[in-house]
DNA sequence: GCCCCGATTGTTATCGGTCACATTCATGGG
DNA sequence: CCCATGAATGTGACCGATAACAATCGGGGC
């Protein structure tokens, strides 16, 4: 009648029994309180093991209005960015010892994030972070509910919210000089959708580049992230005889430039260089490999979460910094090279 | 003294005051309850809307011993599958009210994966689903503790644990009789890693059509699912005259394939055809578009999730088949045509 | 007209922790 | 030798919901 098959899981109570102390006890030594004796803790942490006792996380968050888990809102993660950005926040929530939850977003608008951010502030989650990489989103970081902790990622215009973003601008400018040094007399761009703040920050990094050389700003192309987009700007371009270097938003579109001049006859890079943006698995094994700007996304991770935890009034890893721009780098392939002697 | 700024948000005895009701008829309300007058619910739907109150989901699992929140685990999202997979399953869980809390792995390995069920298992998550891919976690499926629901995906040794994958024989058979139809003679195999459930499967696959078309069975090739992989294997098979179609294990072997045979002059597909698997979204502007076998990693999200549902005890969701194995489709592009005539 | 029953609603315990405060005990200053 | 002090520990309230059970009310059967 008292005992049972002990079927459930050990709670607290089931470990202060065995310990001998109070289950308040047995929580100080969970949250290192200093005033507990080392013998006493000792004979606690042994109760642990022996149970094999996991505190509850719901009722730790309900008792101590602060949970281990830190929501994050994501959009179109079959996207090489958005999915290694994910995978970044992750990682790095995962060392500071928090879980994550995630919300995918079908359409990026306003009312989408607010509804994300409500979703998550009902599961208590201790902050959110938001890949918000469109205008729209950014627009809506605004308004958020309060009292969610939250910092944005690739967007900079996000009211008062902490941001935290790969340099674009400098990834451009470091592709232009690039194609710039080996002698091309000026670089055409093919942008990414108007409505995404990476498209836009790389389209301005690109002229200004351009234009602190001193050189004629052509045309922007149009692109939406697709191969299909750098398919069909590739014929265009291939149509003129007067392109000689390209800069690409994004690998997946210079992918499908390559393709495009490629069945032209254009030869990349004697007759065009191609530069692109991401540093995509693929990029090294495309024909020929491609010379693309690489974004270091753990980093974005890391500063994310840093950034996070000190609006929670949490330690700040050590050895993050706080800037909010991550630096990309160049990755010099094979898609480069001088222009072709007239 | 008595009036707050009412800065915190609203709580369930908030409404029922406003209501006029006990916070157990509100509770009703919520759980759509069927004994509640309908003047009585009116009114206490107002009440929530006017103070825009919302569940706390922490205090709703620990009273309900059920929270609305599944679990996932997850492996190298940055693979185009399990990025694929990852979303399928968020996006069917949204749909079913739930919301989902991630692990990433850095190893598949046993104590990777119970680890990460543990952590999870701490939040009270509803249920569990895991991605694991490789032999060594399916394995670790088998000593997870008990009392987490739990479903695997591509997965089919995981002890008793339901099952939910794409049926990757299936697929490799449609690749291997489209080129057998095509008039090959035979088809050769860029494998995937030997520890991966689906490249094994599809090695199966590949060798059991042949074999049922009696025709003879080259060996197999090597792969790590990386472009380089393939571009190695590439540069193998060109240097061999007697290969004219091959079955690579995803597309990023194929990719690395396609430019090591360019690279040699190869032609695909007048000298050689290529066919992948995965159908990622480059798939389709590779030089030559990729023939590929493509999975439906929503429909693999939707049965994961009306499985686990089923395990809970929920009805499952309608129109979803019960059966594991989710059928592929061959995409034929360019890479596969007619082999040259001798 | 009385009693039983089902529909509706309220009261109190409970989930598994943390927080605020009380209690106990040993120590050291006056 | 007494009392203030602080370290170590225990007690009970509380977080915000659901579960179990009690209470109330109106109507049908005998």
């Amino acid at each position: 009648m008292s005992q049972q098959p002990a079927a459930r899981a050990a709670v607290i109570k089931d470990v202060a029994r065995l310990a001998g102390v109070s289950h308040q006890t047995v929580s100080r030594v969970l949250n290192d309180h200093p005033s507990v004796r080392d013998e006493t803790r000792e004979r606690v942490l042994r109760a642990v093991q022996q149970l094999n006792y996991r505190p509850n996380a719901l009722a730790r968050g309900l008792a101590g209005r602060r949970s281990r888990v830190i929501g994050v809102v994501s959009f179109d993660t079959i996207l090489h960015g958005p999915a290694a950005t994910l995978l970044g926040i992750e990682r790095a929530a995962r060392h500071a010892g928090y879980g994550i939850s995630i919300v995918a977003l079908e359409r990026l608008d306003r009312s989408g994030v607010v509804e994300a951010v409500n979703r998550l502030a009902e599961q208590s989650v201790a902050g959110v972070v938001i890949i918000a990489p469109l205008l729209t989103a950014a627009a809506a970081a605004g308004s958020l509910p309060a009292g969610v902790p939250a910092v944005v990622v690739e967007s900079d215009m996000a009211g008062d919210l902490p941001t935290i973003s790969v340099d674009q601008v400098a990834g451009a400018r470091l592709a232009v000089e690039h194609l710039l040094e080996l002698g091309h007399e000026t670089v055409w761009h093919l942008a990414g959708p108007k409505d995404w703040l990476e498209a836009r920050d790389r389209v301005d990094g690109w002229r200004a580049s351009l234009e602190a050389a001193g050189r004629r700003v052509p045309p922007v192309l149009a692109g939406d992230w697709s191969p299909r987009s750098g398919y069909e700007a590739g014929r265009e371009l291939a149509e003129r005889g007067d392109v000689t270097a390209v800069f690409c938003a994004n690998d997946q579109q210079a992918l499908g430039m390559l393709r495009a001049l490629h069945e032209r006859g254009v030869r990349v890079p004697e007759d065009v260089s191609v530069v692109g943006f991401d540093d995509i698995p693929e990029a090294a094994y495309l024909s020929p490999p491609l010379t693309t700007v690489r974004q270091d996304f753990d980093e974005v991770g890391r500063r994310c979460l840093a950034a996070l935890l000190e609006l929670l009034g949490v330690d700040r890893p050590l050895g993050v910094p706080r800037h909010p721009r991550v630096p990309p780098s160049l990755v010099v392939r094979a898609s480069s090279g001088p222009p072709p002697a007239r």
